[in-house]
DNA sequence: CAAGTTACCTGACGGC
DNA sequence: TGCCGTCAGGTAACTT
């Protein structure tokens, strides 16, 4: 699910809840995620450790103590995590738990385990954040990520558009849905080369993509109080995509079916009238 | 170097 | 009912 919307409606969801809050435990089923979750540093460097900010950049959750340690956490494909009391029965699949001081557990639940975990610590955290993130590009609604920007980036590349909207080191936190859905918005074709759009096409899908990762966030952010709701179903996937999974049926705008193609490996949805 | 493909892992779903 | 192939919102390591 997580896209960056997700992951910031996530990461907003979180805050109240972790920020403050003493780390008492830190464990796991021993599982190896995308890469082997480090539990033995996640022990020293979190336990009895105070959580001072949690934020995002990408898809990747930062949380971050007072000691300056800084926890990673992608959620690759099927990662989820939630608050739960203690006392409540763990999941399949639950793979890392966080235990506070309010007898709550933050909990990583990932069934296909493309998710990671990672820890810096904390002398050198602030350097090796710009490391990790060293070929992550600019956020979506930072200022450099400007329409130019992304002209010049796209400037001679023949790969197609919705690939080029995907990779995370031009642009960081659009996934296959939202790549889809800014496309549909912008009336271009997913298959367009990246490099033949003009500024004024990319002024538009410039301001198509920030619109609907904002409305995404919205739409999120207006169920947040479910975030840990017994249920365990956090609100996010309540916006309504306009061809994200809707080949066949017709199109918003015009009522032409929308088709479905593979670009890039990846399932492509987009109306052939309005996005010809 | 750019661009396309594969691998990682489990579960849901449709066809037979 | 059950078996099998296909597909899934991400990313990095491959290959071409």
């Amino acid at each position: 699910m997580p896209e960056l919307p997700e992951v910031e409606v996530i990461c907003q969801g979180l805050f109240p809840h972790l920020v403050g809050r003493n780390i008492r435990a830190v464990t796991g089923d021993g599982k190896t995620l995308r890469s082997p979750v480090p539990i033995d540093l996640l022990e020293e460097h979190l336990v009895n450790r105070t959580i001072r900010d949690v934020r995002r950049r990408a898809k990747y959750l930062l949380i971050e103590t007072e000691e300056n340690a800084l926890l990673i956490i992608h959620l690759g494909m099927t990662g989820t995590l939630t608050i739960s009391s203690v006392a409540s029965p763990r999941k399949t699949h639950d793979h890392v738990f966080w235990l506070f001081d309010n007898d709550k557990e933050l909990r990583l639940n990932d069934v296909r385990r493309f998710g990671s975990v990672h820890l810096l610590l904390p002398d050198e955290a602030a350097v090796m954040e710009d490391t990790f993130f060293a070929s992550t590009g600019p956020e979506p609604f930072a200022v450099e990520c400007s329409p130019d920007y992304l002209m010049l980036q796209a400037k001679g590349k023949k790969m197609a558009l919705k690939s080029f909207l995907m990779q995370n080191k031009i642009i960081a936190g659009i996934g296959n849905i939202y790549a889809n859905e800014s496309l549909f918005g912008a009336q271009m074709h997913p298959s367009r080369q990246a490099g033949s759009l003009t500024r004024h096409e990319w002024q538009r899908l410039h301001k198509l993509i920030r619109q609907i990762l904002q409305h995404a966030i919205s739409c999120g952010g207006s169920t947040i109080s479910d975030f840990m709701g017994a249920s365990g179903e956090s609100g996010y996937f309540q916006m309504n995509f306009k061809v994200y999974g809707k080949n066949g049926n017709p199109c918003p705008t015009c009522k032409t079916l929308l088709k479905k193609k593979q670009i890039g490996g990846r399932a492509s949805f987009y109306c052939p009238k309005c996005q010809g």
